[in-house]
DNA sequence: TCAGTATTCAAACAAGCGTTTTAATCGGCT
DNA sequence: AGCCGATTAAAACGCTTGTTTGAATACTGA
């Protein structure tokens, strides 16, 4: 009877790899973090890596497709649900703008799927010049920008469509910092600010994103004056 | 007969190699960039770097603080006038908003100092999880920071401290987003977008800022909660 | 029990990195 | 001219990287 005194290893050394590399990454960035630091951490041979993941950039691969699943599928799910309760009447603004950041806030809330952790490392690397993993990304969020985009300019008519685009991007930056959170934000204030829960923090940057998206348009009219006049 | 074909090399070799060295940085980050690329763009030879940086992080640093000095400066510069103007009466946010983002994009206009390009990689490095240069932008940015955030406090006296901080971090996120401009804009609109001038820009990146900076305070008085009701 | 597959392991691999060394070359000076 | 500090050049340094190898071990099913 061998007894298994270890309760049998189990192929759980994926997991430990993927949640290894998963907190480095964040830490120190993709290029910055070895698969020696990442191994020793999981507590898995080196080779592990090549094994399970044929590669860094298939472990980086799978690293953000075990997450990305869960935002996107919130974030169409969220627009569903929008979409159903209007039942194809006319959708206000602010509850896709809220539909969206919401499903990412809470996202970055939820501990068993990454949390905060997670949603830093994309935001960052969404602003990466990693050909290979800004098309990876791409790809991944098509589908869910797609539909946001069309729901936006369907639900804001009169307003240019460039205009849109841009407030989504400036909206979609003011994100990336909020859940990058403390670290980049006492820069600002020398470390005296204390970390505010999710829900705070939820309730801050949506007043702020809503603000955004309802200011008065911009007057483009007039041709560049360049400096100060 | 030597008669000096090439017109003497001139040691113009530190600024061909600070230019690569940017151009490269912004192309690919900092990780990523080795020293022989640096030196084959600059046409320099590989030693040159350690001669004239001591390091890559010299060099990194140099490339910053070649930058820097001209947005800190052109910040300090705008919120004197500023204050100057109004001599001590009360200063209106959105003025003060205009001073520090306007100098922002106006160097990131400015093709004689790195323009757009220096831009995005500053605002990258901002949200970079390495300590060394994190500490060193903080020391860098210290002063023009706190006059700033003590401005908008002043101008803004009824309104919580944190509040303001952390709307002016969600700017500085859209910010962010908008130097770096077209390359993340086009994933959300799959290439079709075309890059609009620097004034463009500004106009709508103040708007929207101007719009969140002004939006109604959030309520945080309710408990979380958390999912949909 | 035993075969057979899946996984782990220690060790080595070539390649590329930042840095250093040593010699050659340049430019201005008396 | 001839020297001298400043700069450039080619080559090598030691080290770390991602990846591969081949043997040892663990697990599964008949």
């Amino acid at each position: 009877m061998p007894t298994t005194p270890i309760p049998a290893a189990e192929s759980d050394t994926r997991l430990r790899i993927l949640d290894a590399a998963e907190a480095l990454f964040t830490a120190q960035g993709l290029e910055a973090t070895t698969l020696r630091q990442i191994t020793t951490v999981a507590k898995a041979n080196l080779a592990a890596v090549s094994y399970h993941f044929g590669s860094k950039d298939g472990l980086v691969e799978a690293v953000f497709r075990r997450r990305l699943n869960v935002l996107t599928d919130r974030c169409l799910a969220a627009l569903d649900r929008l979409e159903a309760e209007v039942a194809g009447g006319p959708l206000r603004p602010s509850r896709i703008v809220e539909a969206f950041f919401g499903s990412a806030l809470e996202l970055a809330a939820d501990e068993t799927h990454g949390g905060a952790n997670f949603m830093r490392l994309l935001s960052r690397s969404y602003m990466e010049p990693t050909e290979g993993l800004r098309s990876f990304l791409a790809r991944e969020y098509r589908e869910v920008v797609r539909r946001y985009r069309e729901a936006l300019f369907r639900a804001l008519p009169d307003t240019p469509r460039e205009e849109i685009l841009w407030r989504l991007h400036f909206m979609l930056g003011a994100m990336s910092y909020a859940v990058s959170g403390a670290d980049a934000l006492n820069l600002l204030d020398e470390g005296r600010l204390e970390r505010s829960d999710a829900d705070t923090l939820r309730r801050r940057l949506m007043s702020f994103l809503l603000g955004g998206l309802r200011a008065p348009l911009p007057d483009l009219s007039a041709a560049a004056s360049e400096h100060a006049a």
